[in-house]
DNA sequence: TCAAAAGTGTTATGATTACACCCATGT
DNA sequence: ACATGGGTGTAATCATAACACTTTTGA
C-alpha cells in the first residue's frame, strides 16, 4: 500500500439564526481566497489534524465569519459532500476532487455578527452561492424542517432558552411554510415534555402571548 | 497557510442483510492489517483521491469483505466518526486522530458472501468490535429503525424487490423489537404507495401470505 | 377436520385539524 | 369601547392499535 495522497477535508458551516423580526436566515461570508474570491459562500476551513471535526466547524465560524464562540448555540453534522472539481483545485490538472463535511451552525440572533456575515432570508430564492453550497443549504433546510420540535437541542438553539408562543409559531411557519393555527400550536407546545409554560407574557399588539422555557441545561 | 497534514479519511461500512430465516444481521470481516489484526471489524478502506466516497465504500465491501458489487443493494452515508487515537496510528506519537465516514451497506441475503464475512444477529448483544465500531453499528441500527418503510430505497434493499407479508412483518419486528399485529401490518403495507400487492401467495405453515412488489425501478 | 397462520371487520383510542368563541392587552 | 391577536372548548377527521372472527392452506 503506497503513500496516500488524499483530497483535503474541509468543513463548511451553514449558519442559521431565527431572528424575531427578520425570521429564519442563512448566513454567508465573503471568500478571502481563490477560487470564488470575493463571493459570498459558506464559511469553511480545512480541518487540522489536532482538532475534532466540531472544533474545526467552530473555527470556521470564528475565523471566516467572525462570530464569537458563545454566539454559536448548536453545531450539528449534516453530510459529507463529495464533489469532483470544486474549490482549492489550485493550479494544475483542472478537476480535483474535494470533500466538504457540512455542519449546521445555529447562531444567537441577538449576537452581533459583524460585517463579515451577510444574512439571507430562508424564504427567499436560492442564494446563488458558488460550488455546491446551494445544495448544502438546501440539505440544511430539510434537516431543520424534519427535526424542528423533535430535536430539542437544535430547536432550543433556534428559539433561545425561552420564547413566546408567537415566536415559536413563526419559527414553525418559517421552517414548514405554513402558519400553524395559534390555538393548536399552543397545545402542541404544552405537549412537549421539555417545555414549561411560564406566567410571563410577551406583548404583541393584541393579547400578550405566553412565554415558554426549556427545562434543564 | 502552511502545507496541511491531515489524518486520512477512511470509510467503514456497516454491512446489513435481512435473511428470511436468520433475520436481521450485521456483517463483519477479519482485519488483515494492524492494529487489531485478526479481529472481526467493519470492512473499511482509506479513500483514494480518484474515487467518490460511495465508490470507496463499495470498494471496501468488495476488497475487505469479498462481496460482489451486485450483491450490495444500497449504500447510504451515515456519519463521520472522529476519534482520537484509533486505527492506523502507525508507529509514533501514540495517539493519532482518525476519521471514519460510516456507510450503511445493505446486502442481498441470497448472495454468497464467502468466508471473509461473518454475520451476527442484530438482536444479539453488542458485537465487541475494535475501535468505535460498536458505536457505529449502533448508529446504523437506529438509522434503520427510523427509516424503515419511509425510506423506500433502504427498505427495498432490505426486503428485495418483492416479499411476503410475513417477511415484511418479521423485518419490522427485527428493526423495532415488537412484532406487529399481522392484520394491521397488512393494512400498513396496503397504504404504502410504492407497494403493490400481487395475487401470488407464499406458503408459511398456515394460510399463505400475499406477496408485495415494489413499484418502479 | 384440525392446526396454523393470514386477512377482514369492526371498534376503541388518540392525535390532528378546524373553527367558534372568549380573554387580555394597547389605544 | 374597539381593534388585535392569544387561548380555551369542542367537534370532525384521520391514524393507530386491539381483538374477535373468517379464510386458506398443509397435514
Amino acid at each position: 500500500m503506497a503513500a496516500w495522497k488524499q483530497p483535503l477535508l474541509a468543513v463548511d458551516v451553514v449558519l442559521v439564526r431565527f431572528h424575531p423580526e427578520r425570521g429564519l436566515e442563512f448566513g454567508t461570508s465573503e471568500r478571502a481566497a481563490e477560487p470564488a474570491r470575493g463571493e459570498q459562500a459558506l464559511p469553511g476551513v480545512l480541518v487540522r489534524s489536532d482538532e475534532s471535526l466540531t472544533d474545526a466547524a467552530s473555527r470556521a465560524v470564528g475565523t471566516k465569519a467572525g462570530i464569537a464562540d458563545e454566539a454559536v448555540r448548536h453545531l450539528d453534522q449534516l453530510h459529507v459532500f463529495d464533489t469532483p472539481g470544486r474549490e482549492d483545485s489550485t493550479v494544475e490538472s483542472g478537476r480535483e476532487r474535494s470533500w466538504s463535511l457540512a455542519f449546521l451552525g445555529v447562531v444567537d440572533p441577538a449576537a452581533a455578527t459583524g460585517e463579515h456575515v451577510r444574512w439571507h432570508s430562508a424564504s427567499g430564492p436560492a442564494l446563488g452561492l458558488p460550488f455546491d453550497h446551494d445544495d448544502i443549504v438546501d440539505f440544511a433546510r430539510q434537516h431543520i424542517r424534519a427535526r424542528l420540535w423533535s430535536d430539542v437541542a437544535m430547536t432550543r438553539a433556534l428559539t433561545g432558552d425561552s420564547f413566546s408562543t408567537r415566536l415559536g409559531a413563526d419559527l414553525e411557519a418559517a421552517a414548514t411554510g405554513v402558519q400553524p393555527h395559534a390555538s393548536n400550536f399552543h397545545r402542541r407546545l404544552t405537549g412537549l415534555a421539555d417545555l414549561e409554560r411560564l406566567d410571563e407574557k410577551s406583548p404583541s399588539g393584541g393579547r400578550p402571548a405566553h412565554v415558554w422555557k426549556w427545562r434543564r441545561p
